[in-house]
DNA sequence: GTGTAATATTTTGTATGCAGAATTCATAGT
DNA sequence: ACTATGAATTCTGCATACAAAATATTACAC
């Protein structure tokens, strides 16, 4: 079997990841070296390095003698931040081998389809969401632009918790998601793409209301 | 005078870009910290810092147990990036205000004019180019966008040194620029855009074939 | 009571120290 | 000669220690 060997840096980062989704958080809080480290029963050094990774990808802020700190939110930087993953998201479909997505258009045309029928918790409808854009993309062969989508919605995970469990809008985002998926039945990219754009442009301004 | 107090791992961070473009490192090569720490005049703990945060930009990789190296190029790689860089400008350009393109344009147009007549070294050319790039892209409000273009080129910078001093492709690398800047002119946004793609697919395809 | 200067405390930024993993080198066996 | 094995060395990953900056507290003048 093999053993977890993995740099503590890793590890530290998704365990703030994790609190950052159950919403330990608040934005623009300062972060306590010493505290958390403790609290994580690690020392200053891999917290830090983990503190500086995120502060790489836009979960952070740090300020010179005064540490790092959530960064606020806005809705300008949302609004930047979605135009910005539709934009990747739309080349990686783009770039995805079309008859690779043409076998897996019956499955997101299925998931979209019980998304909207189950009512659920705001956890598993983030996860479902995030499991069908995975899959959409599963099939581009650019693996730094899959990085880069995964790191910039790492960014965005800071608005998630202001989501409120209203299902309504949801429903929504489970048209739009079938839409793709016809279109990717067609074999028709282009279309695809366009239709993925308009998802997120719709989510952004579906979100926009609950930030202050 | 407001002396400089900044992060030692920022300035190391700037002064190992430096060096990778002098050609200081080749790709694939390990790095040792202790030494490089001890050449810098600085402690290990700011120059991993440095390190990490150019292994979260696709600079360098990190191994467990086994440091920092520079990633190896690839021609993959390079296509990957390319797409990206292209599609985040593109997009760049996108959200900028027409008003203050059509303002930038004749600007635009005389350097990419005067880059076709001198020819220069190749660092020049290069610093020239990144110049025209961000004049272009100045007027565009996405803060996170131009962050995450300057990030991506960063990883780029690894095949700048691959392009030796010939200087038939950059005629038509400034050919392209003016025909950005003359779409610009007229008010022809998606043009402009589309040129800029362009731009950066012919650049992949001058590059490949000196990438092994 | 409020504002300010001096001092104490907290907290970050950097340096150093230490344990263990990875690599290298040497030696023995075939 | 070549491989295998094990010791010695090197180097990373993490912890701790220290110095300086930032923040909080106190004392005092007005």
């Amino acid at each position: 079997m093999p053993i977890e060997r993995r740099p503590l840096r890793e590890q530290i980062r998704e365990e703030l990841m994790l609190r950052l989704d159950r919403g330990d958080f608040a934005a623009g809080t300062d972060i306590n070296e010493v505290a958390l480290a403790g609290e994580l029963g690690v020392s200053r050094t891999p917290l830090r390095e983990a503190l500086i990774t995120l502060a790489g990808e836009g979960v952070l802020e740090s300020n010179q003698g005064r540490g790092f700190r959530f960064a606020p939110v806005s809705r300008k930087e949302f609004r930047e931040l979605c135009a910005i993953v539709a934009a990747l998201e739309a080349l990686a479909l783009e770039s995805s081998d079309p008859a690779y997505l043409k076998k897996i258009a019956p499955e997101l045309l299925g998931l979209a389809q019980d998304f909207s029928d189950n009512i659920a918790e705001r956890q598993d409808i983030e996860r479902h969401d995030d499991e069908w854009h995975d899959l959409l993309l599963s099939g581009c062969g650019n693996e730094r632009l899959l990085d880069l989508i995964t790191s910039v919605k790492a960014g965005m995970r800071r608005y998630a918790h202001l989501m409120t469990g209203e299902s309504t809008p949801m429903e929504r985002a489970a048209e739009e998601h079938c839409r793709v998926a016809e279109r990717l039945l067609d074999g028709d990219l282009e279309g695809a793409a366009a239709a993925l754009r308009d998802n997120w442009v719709n989510g952004m301004e579906r979100m926009m209301a609950r930030i202050p």
